[in-house]
DNA sequence: GGCGATTTGTACGTATGTATT
DNA sequence: CAATACATACGTACAAATCGC
């Protein structure tokens, strides 16, 4: 049975070809378009997210960066990131 | 007299009202507006210009940040910045 | 309004990778 | 191949905004 669990996060290869970050907006998009992270839903914080993909909060930031470029989430100050 | 010479840059005051790294760009674009950095000309490269600010490399990449959003100027990597 | 907890924002320092000359 | 210069990545610290009590 198809269970919606809780898709852990892929930790990111930082020996890869693809860049850090790239594979965190990926990752993060693909959670957010399948259905983990729903709109109006708030993202974990950053400084977990780095945790959970075991990178660096700057990586993240980079991440969530591009992810708020194409409009997928909105970043409010001292309040958390949530999905558009 | 007034001779055009090479304006220092201003030193970072990292207590003041002003972001850091505000302060950089604003100071870089009046450099470039009065004509101390023309157009074609590249900048010091942005570790120098760390140094020379007396900041970190990170306050002057979010600085040229800034100045690239507005097309003041352009960066090619492993080239340099030039003013666009 | 104050206080603490949470979360994002800025800043510094450093190391390594990649592109150009 | 070496030097130069930008790009990415990690770690840390502190500031600023928000919210609940």
């Amino acid at each position: 049975m198809l269970t919606m669990d809780r898709m852990p996060a892929t930790p990111v290869n930082p020996r890869g070809p693809v860049l850090a970050y790239l594979q965190v907006a990926g990752d993060l998009a693909a959670r957010i378009t399948s259905g983990e992270f729903a709109p109006g839903d708030r993202l974990p914080a950053e400084r977990d997210l780095a945790v959970e993909y075991g990178c660096a909060y700057d990586t993240v930031r980079r991440a969530t960066a591009v992810l708020r470029d194409r409009g997928l989430i909105v970043t409010v100050h001292g309040r958390g990131t949530f999905v558009s």
